[in-house]
DNA sequence: TTAGGGTTTG
């Protein structure tokens, strides 16, 4: 038998054990029985330190309850673990874990055991063949954090939001549908509103009010998990209301499937028990396909203007504006891709890192919040996490001189939950928030924006300071080359005379270019066979294929993935498998897990794409999983749709995947996935037609670029406005529109040419290459 | 007591 040590905190409930071996019951044990196919399961309730015997091996014992036996007199064993698996299991194994000993040898203890003990103890170690399991459990974690409390928790028995009834008190667990973030409500309390669904369908308003903002519940984003103890139900308008009694507590739970489930929670003491975790689970499992929760929040790179907008970011700065309104000054390491309203206030009223605020001057957003949401706003620490829910993301007004600016306000009043969170430190988004702008260049490029507030700033003097850097920049070329610097400029009359294949360094000018609609330019290429196609558009297209058409859909749980299955509430009933490939026996974080998908429609599997590592649409047959019809992208990650090539791919079954699944680290890379799966991977990529002037002659040259022409990946532009807006800033500062010839930029470019002959004519194409947009104009 | 979900109009 192998070895096998494992770790699983909050993952399965049960444990991964092969099949062949047989669980065997503390009472049965006795010595002289072969255990080499048995194995026994206690919670660790006794360890002792490492050590090491006198021949040098090592050396661990536990003591192991079996709760399954509670009441019998004797229900522990001793456990001696030798060798490396002592040394594993040491700094594995914690108190109150279950411990799953398979292959062990029973011998008899040669000392007096204690009272209640077997009197014989188990020998495991790899050199006799033993394999160890570890499931640390929830309650180990919370008796870390506040030892003592897991051996008292009372049983507690929760409602189904459809079962609540008018004058009682009850405990229940939900998912955040809606939530308003504590807010100072107008009698003496924090307030929150929070709606929960559950997967009876009934739906629960609680109106939650306390003195302490702490004892109400941590929400953080639509999708959470609450479990509310002691809430008291009324009716209301003929509708079921919850609202806190007396003993109200709550925790607060992550809702994304696979995440760690760790309480949010202000109580000193709670209890969580295994049958919890399992009820988190399930709702998580339900939410993801029953609640239409929304990807990551919105950065300021991805702000559209007359949109209310979530935030999450950084305090840098705060200011008193007038008596109903309040300034926060906040980044999130992106720039708005508008000009944004800088709302003037008295320099002496600014509070923050003045070296900071100038650093970051074109990066913070500045947010007006009014009235009910001043007093909260007064009272936040600068370099503090914030999300601000429902930000107006407001047109400047017209009759403005810069009437094309973005205003951020935060109306007054809680509607559509606006308001402000205080993240805490340890928030997984937080950290990452952190580790993205430490990341950030606070030095940046002089760009034309940052220059006029340069300038505003006084440092650049006069004017014409910023006339002769425009001139300056005008100057150079819009485009250069990224080699053969050496070689000398080739007119283009001169290339048209000469014969192919050649290449050229030319400096000339854009005078037009194909397609003008540039979202056009971008195309499937497949390196294999050349050829080129249209990216499929939108809709559900190419997807219909994998529609779980019959009910007994192969409903694996197999080695290597967990199966979970949904139907959708509209009447065509309509089936949805998500398959979660697990690695090394667990479930991975969402970021790092690849989950395969049948009966999904487009949008459900964008929306997945968002929260997991890689969506893989499949369909279910006699022998397992295969991919779609190659019309339908094979993989799906991040915005990007990965297409393979019909004539170039022999399409493998879906258990290929097992030899990335059982790499150490899988990095579900797209070129991999496509690689085992036998499938010859299309890339995205511009083509465009470029028509060059020098006066000497025009010439069509083709661009094929994936993207280091642009310097945006061609894969990405079609599922981002901001990318497609970049590159439309771009191509007008190559080939400015209403310009005359001689006022058009210059383009350094390096252009090949090369023969296309047929049977019937023979034909010369031009191609730019190593060339790329210049550093200022990106 | 407060608020009782469904965007300000600065």
């Amino acid at each position: 038998m192998p070895v096998v040590l494992v770790k699983i905190v909050n993952g399965l409930s049960e444990m991964p054990l092969p099949s062949i071996i047989q669980k065997e019951e503390l009472n049965n044990l006795q010595e002289g029985v072969d255990y080499t196919n048995k194995y026994f399961q206690g919670v660790v309730v006794l360890s002792y330190p490492l050590m090491k015997l006198e021949d040098g091996t090592k050396f661990f014992k536990v003591v192991l309850q079996d709760m399954s036996n509670l009441s019998s007199p004797i229900n522990s064993i001793n456990v001696l673990i030798y060798g490396k698996m002592a040394e594993d299991c040491s700094r594995t194994l914690h108190h109150g874990d279950t411990f799953v000993v398979a292959g062990f040898k029973l011998a008899k203890s040669p000392t007096l055991t204690e009272s209640g003990r077997h009197p014989c103890h188990l020998e495991v170690s790899e050199d006799a063949g033993s394999a160890v399991y570890v499931r640390g459990t929830f309650s180990r974690i919370c008796s870390m954090i506040l030892p003592g409390t897991e051996s008292v928790a009372p049983k507690y028995a929760y409602t189904s939001l459809n079962q609540l009834k008018d004058g009682t008190i009850v405990n229940l667990y939900g998912v955040v549908k809606f939530f308003k973030p504590p807010y100072v409500s107008k009698g003496t309390d924090y307030c929150s509103v929070v709606t929960l669904v559950d997967p009876s369908n009934a739906k629960l308003t609680c109106t939650l009010f306390s003195g302490n903002v702490h004892s109400l519940p941590k929400i953080y984003k639509v999708g959470d998990i609450v479990r509310f103890h002691r809430i008291k139900i009324r009716e209301y308008n003929g509708q079921m209301q919850g609202i806190t009694s007396g003993g109200f507590a709550s925790l607060t739970f992550d809702g994304t499937v696979g995440s760690p489930i760790i309480p949010r929670t202000s109580s000193k003491v709670y209890t969580f028990m295994e049958e919890e975790l399992k009820t988190i689970k399930e709702l998580r499992a339900w939410a993801a396909s029953n609640l239409s929760i929304s990807g990551p929040p919105a950065k300021l790179s991805d702000v559209q203007p007359m949109l209310f907008f979530d935030l999450t970011c950084q305090l840098v700065g705060k200011a008193r504006v007038d008596g109903s309104s309040f300034l926060l000054k906040v980044w999130d390491g992106t720039k708005c891709p508008y000009p944004t309203w800088k709302v003037p206030v008295e320099e002496r009223d600014l509070e923050g890192e003045k070296i900071l605020l100038h650093q970051l001057r074109n990066l913070t957003a500045d947010i007006l919040v009014y009235d009910n949401h001043m007093q909260l706003a007064k009272s936040l620490k600068i370099g503090s996490f914030l999300r601000i829910y429902s930000i107006h993301a407001k047109q400047g007004s017209a009759d403005n001189e810069d009437g094309s600016h973005i205003e951020f306000h935060l109306h007054g009043g809680t509607c559509y939950g606006r308001g402000i969170g205080i993240l805490p430190e340890n928030n997984p988004e937080v950290v990452e928030l952190k580790g993205f702008l430490d990341s950030v260049d606070l030095g940046g490029s002089l760009d034309m924006e940052s220059m006029s507030s340069l300038e505003a700033e006084g440092t650049f003097n006069n004017v014409t300071d910023i006339e002769s850097h425009l001139q300056r920049c005008q100057q150079l070329p819009v485009t250069v080359l990224t080699d053969h610097q050496d070689l000398k400029n080739t007119d283009l009359k001169t290339i048209l005379n000469s014969p192919a294949p050649q290449q050229y360094r030319i400096r000339a000018k854009l005078r037009t270019y194909k397609p003008q609609k540039l979202y056009q330019s971008v195309k499937l290429h497949c390196s294999k066979c050349n050829s080129l196609q249209e990216v499929p558009i939108g809709n559900d297209l190419g997807l219909q294929d994998s529609a779980v058409t019959a009910l007994n859909t192969v409903f694996h749980n197999t080695s290597w993935y967990d199966s979970v299955m949904w139907t959708s509430e509209d009447q065509k009933e309509r089936k949805i498998v998500i398959h979660f490939v697990r690695h090394n026996e667990l479930l991975q974080h969402p970021k790092d897990t690849l989950i395969m998908i049948e009966g999904g429609t487009l949008k459900e599997m964008w929306k997945l794409a968002k929260r997991f590592k890689c969506v893989i649409p499949v369909r279910s047959v006699e022998d397992g999983l295969q991919l779609l019809d190659l019309s339908a992208p094979f993989l799906l990650q991040g915005n990007v749709k990965y297409y393979g090539c019909k004539q170039c791919s022999t399409p493998k079954p879906i258990k290929s995947l097992i030899s990335l699944a059982a790499e150490q680290r899988p990095s579900w890379e797209p070129s991999e996935i496509a690689q085992v799966l036998g499938i010859e991977p299309l890339q995205y990529v511009f083509v465009m037609r470029f028509t060059l002037v020098d006066g000497t002659g025009p010439l069509n040259v083709y661009l094929f670029d994936y993207e280091k022409f642009f310097q945006i990946p061609a894969s990405e532009i079609l599922a981002s406005n901001y990318l497609q807006q970049k590159m439309q800033m771009t191509m007008n500062t190559l080939c400015p529109p209403g310009r005359k010839l001689d006022d058009l930029p210059w383009l350094e470019c390096f252009i090949k040419s090369y023969n296309i002959k047929d049977e019937t004519k023979h034909q010369v194409y031009y191609q730019i290459f190593d060339t790329t947009v210049a550093e200022d104009v990106v």
